[in-house]
RNA sequence: GGCCCCUUGGCCAAGUGGUAAGGCAGUGGAUUGCAAAUCCAUUAUCCCCGGUUCGAAUCCGGGAGGGGCCUCCA
């Protein structure tokens, strides 16, 4: 019954068919943010991305977990927070609130938990323990560091030998460490610096123990999924990696996805390069769904560049499904979403069928979101075309026809569920709209422009037209009756 | 310096061997009193050079341009 789906693993740097540990199950984890400063817009592609391959995963019949990790302790919310005297507690909170908001408004509800390394000390500590006692990690004044000579496969992720990484130089100088590439398990704390007791000292893990650890105790040994940015897959993911197979001696990660990272003027969108767009700033003037599908549009590997002038065209681009949305509302005589979604394309329509096999297959070749979106314009252009075929607009009996319209509708609502977007009547309303005031107004301007049209009064009915759209109200004459939308 | 990736029409973007999806913008047409919306049509020497092949945007080699990682980063 499962489509096979095929998937782009960074561990291989090939496509592999996709087969979970365990049949019909699927264990992701997701490298979250650190809270220290509000998200940006590059802190939700990954969040984006692999929602949507959570759904595409369920709608084909898996049973999937998702987590995203939430790193709540580390150098920089220590500096931050003393930067703005408050505790790293009260910043967490603070900045993880943020990230929760972001994730709602962007109809992100898959991930099934947000493990705070602060929560999971004593899983890091055991671990720690274990890898000083098998010899793959020591103590060191205070600290503790993985020894990274004790990994035969140091380097496998992101295909580089050890000496090579070292051959950078730029790794930082430190008389704690044996290698060079070794890095921190635990770091000593320094005065004043939240701390938590161990053997080796009072400290705080290093960056990337907690997801290892968190990884394990809440999906096992071996997980499914493993994603994360680009920009984590070395050292994050590769210390991941070597600290989780030398712990448990067992493959940690079956596919390893990478998205592109989000630029601005040519450059990444990063905290450190200073050119970040705040999402909870953007979202006050572009719709969520908006920002969803322009991270949905191309492929989740590519990076993306992202500029207003870009989110706008994607704005445009979407109107056609409302304005779609509304026609068909227009010829049923209730809201589209009255239309239940029966998830198993079954129509006898063998146009629909194909078009909404072309949008699984298009998922299920690594998740290509940008091919399935333009299924989706197919889709309604052979909906809109079918309307016109069939005059459903004039003749709005039930017919075989209209069956097969509302068919399509069904498909459409199905799939582009899986992406998250096009849902109807999300695009913000105008808050008068819906006091009965401006619907009143507007009945009776429509009115008086009929009469004058009728009497053939033209430069009347147009005046009244030009004013409107000035208003950013527009006017539509439909072979049913003159509409109104506003901007 | 090392490792990796990208380059498709005005802009964005699918497409890994059989001669180019889709979106935005533009143009022409249908429709309309005129528009809007919708539909139809239309816009590509696939960065350059060479090679492999009956056949390449797709594979190989070289070149140019851009990006990521090697340090915190989604």
């Amino acid at each position: 019954m499962q489509n096979k789906i095929r998937v782009y693993n960074t561990l291989t740097r090939r496509k592999e068919d996709f087969e979970t540990a365990i049949p019909g199950k699927v264990t992701m984890y997701v490298c979250g943010p650190t809270v220290y400063k509000p998200s940006h817009v590059g802190h939700l592609v990954g969040p984006i991305i692999f929602d949507t391959i959570k759904r595409f995963l369920g709608h084909q019949g898996y049973q999937a977990t998702l987590i995203v990790n939430i790193t709540d302790i580390d150098d920089k919310l220590i500096v931050e927070a003393a930067k703005r005297k408050i505790t790293v507690k009260q910043l967490a909170d603070e900045i993880t609130g943020d990230y929760f908001q972001c994730l709602k408004a962007l109809g992100i509800e898959s991930i099934d938990r947000f493990p705070k390394a602060t929560e999971h000390i004593p899983e890091i500590l055991a671990m720690i323990s274990k890898l000083i006692s098998d010899s793959h990690a020591y103590a060191s004044a205070g600290d503790v560091y993985f020894d990274v000579s004790s990994d035969q496969d140091y380097g496998k992720l992101c295909n580089r030998d050890p000496e090579q990484l070292e051959a950078g130089a730029r790794i930082e100088l430190n008389d704690k460490k044996r290698n060079p590439g070794d890095f921190a398990l635990w770091k000593g704390a320094k005065p004043g610096e939240p701390f938590w007791e161990s053997s080796w000292g009072p400290g705080r893990p290093g960056w990337h123990i907690e997801c290892s650890a968190m990884s394990m105790r809440w999906l096992g040994e071996t997980i499914d999924i493993h994603g994360g940015g680009l920009d984590l897959q070395f050292p994050h993911h590769e210390n991941e990696l070597a600290q989780s197979e030398s712990f448990s001696g067992k493959p940690f990660a079956r596919f390893w996805l990478h998205n592109g990272l989000m630029k601005t003027g040519e450059k990444k969108m990063s905290k450190s390069e200073g050119n970040e767009i705040v999402v909870s700033e953007l979202l006050k003037k572009y719709p969520a769904e908006t920002l969803r599908a322009l991270i949905l549009s191309s492929h989740y590997r590519s990076p993306i560049e992202f500029s207003e002038n870009r989110l706008i065209e994607v704005g445009r681009s979407l109107e056609t499904f409302q304005r779609f949305y509304e026609r068909v509302g227009r010829i049923t005589n209730a809201p589209v979403t009255a239309i239940p979604i029966w998830n198993q394309g079954n129509s006898d329509n063998e146009e629909l069928a194909a078009i909404r096999t072309r949008f699984i297959e298009a998922m299920s070749d690594d998740f290509n979101t940008g091919s399935a979106l333009s299924v989706l314009f197919d889709l309604v252009t052979h909906l809109n075309r079918w309307i016109e075929t069939h005059k459903l607009e004039k003749d709005k009996s039930s017919t075989p026809q209209l069956n097969i319209l509302i068919d399509g509708v069904s498909i459409l609502r199905e799939l582009s569920g899986i992406l998250g977007i096009l849902s109807p009547n999300t695009q913000t309303k105008n808050p008068d709209e819906t006091n009965g005031l401006v619907e009143g107004l507007m009945g009776l301007v429509i009115e008086l422009r009929a009469l004058a049209r009728k009497e053939k009064n033209y430069p009347t009915a147009d005046l009244i037209r030009t004013r409107l759209t000035s208003l950013g109200i527009s006017l539509e004459d439909r072979p049913d009756g003159t509409g109104y939308r506003i901007e």
